[in-house]
DNA sequence: TGTTCAATGTCGCAA
DNA sequence: TTGCGACGTTGAACA
């Protein structure tokens, strides 16, 4: 990643047409070749940027713009699209660059994955007496979320989704109805877990006699015993 | 601005948990408190960020931390709500501050405030003999963009979009059906004008009788005899 | 690969 | 201040 602190003026054309006028400025050039112009305030949205796929390359300075005092043009054109962003630089005030390697990037803690892991821990969250038969119990038709027993020794299929919305409460419909199929299984009850749940998909899940239960992840992450600082 | 290349690891709470693993980032501090944390690759978006307002402090580095190679911990706050970035510094690379000022900011060219205005001047782009009735001419469901009459002295209603899509067609056809119901101005009737038009909307508008017109913004400003360089 | 939809959306305008 | 819609939206999940 390079960074260079400079006055410049740039133009954009592509979706719109725009410019910017000069300024001391931010610009950062990622290994991707994509170009970020970033002002002094404002939100983490740069002034104006170019996202890759693009090239940069440096261009021959005219006798016009040379005479306005710029030392540098930057043309920076977008791979598959006519995007353009064209930087002059004025004045270079600083200039690094730094090799940063790949990115393990941003987790997200409570996503689908997440919450399947502590249910999984915590199945007695869906009443006492229940265990856990396995995670991820494939079928025909694609993997369970969790399979489980309750009290009474009844097979337990759970979808579990972030935000329970009406295609998560069909896909569980279709396990069941596989699932039923099976001899040493059947009967099998549904639970449709979620961290919020849509009023359509409740009614839906309801009127099918499948089970709603909202999840809070802030007291299952709490429940989880964990003294490990997770960075 | 602050510009910090460093070996790092951050926690974001807020409206929602999540962490950045160990690695080398872009981390940039700005005039107002705000920080973005960067890699070197993806879009414009940050990693993770915090938007202003905020505020950054240093806090002591506790034994535990230490032992894991933190040598520093920036906790930034925001203003009103209880948003919190959290970044572990264990190796610092790079560390560079500017004073870059106040930005002019971005000055977008052809909205479609401006695509107005210049069909308005240019109102003969429709064809021979049209005319102005007004810009922004009020009905009871909101202002149609230009009302204009042909060479005919039929009344023509306008709509103009950046990019026009099938919502645009719809709107205009509901202009078109309430100035219908107005004898002083029927028939009434369409054009659908943008700089970008889908070929769904195409269809739809056609479909109903409405005329498509594509606006070259670039010709358009030609047009205007504007002398003046843009930067 | 294309489409749809949420987002720590952000941003700008108008009531 | 707040609500609403557009965005060079971006990004992820799903078909």
């Amino acid at each position: 990643m390079r960074v260079v602190i400079a006055r410049c003026a740039a133009r954009y054309t592509g979706r719109l047409s725009a410019h910017l006028p000069l300024a001391t400025r931010a610009i950062m050039v990622k290994a991707d070749g994509s170009v970020l112009l970033h002002s002094d305030g404002g939100s983490y949205k740069p002034l104006n940027w170019m996202s890759p796929p693009c090239t940069m390359r440096a261009t021959l300075v005219d006798e016009e713009a040379a005479a306005r005092g710029v030392i540098e043009v930057w043309v920076v054109q977008h791979a598959k699209t006519d995007d353009r962003l064209e930087i002059e630089l004025h004045e270079v005030l600083s200039d690094t660059e730094h090799e940063l390697g790949v990115d393990p990037g941003l987790v997200k803690d409570g996503v689908e994955a997440h919450l399947q892991e502590l249910l999984a821990e915590q199945i007695k969250l869906l009443g006492h007496g229940h265990t856990l038969v396995r995670r991820e119990f494939m079928t025909a038709i694609g993997p369970v979320d969790i399979l489980a027993r309750d009290g009474s020794g009844a097979t337990v299929a759970i979808e579990i989704k972030r935000r329970g919305e009406i295609d998560g409460v069909e896909q569980l419909t279709r396990y069941l109805e596989l699932l039923n199929r099976d001899p040493l299984l059947a009967p099998v009850h549904g639970v449709f877990a979620a961290q919020e749940i849509k009023p359509q998909a409740r009614v839906l899940a309801e009127d099918r006699g499948i089970r709603c239960l909202l999840l809070d992840y802030e007291s299952m992450r709490g429940a989880e015993d964990h003294s490990t600082r997770l960075f």
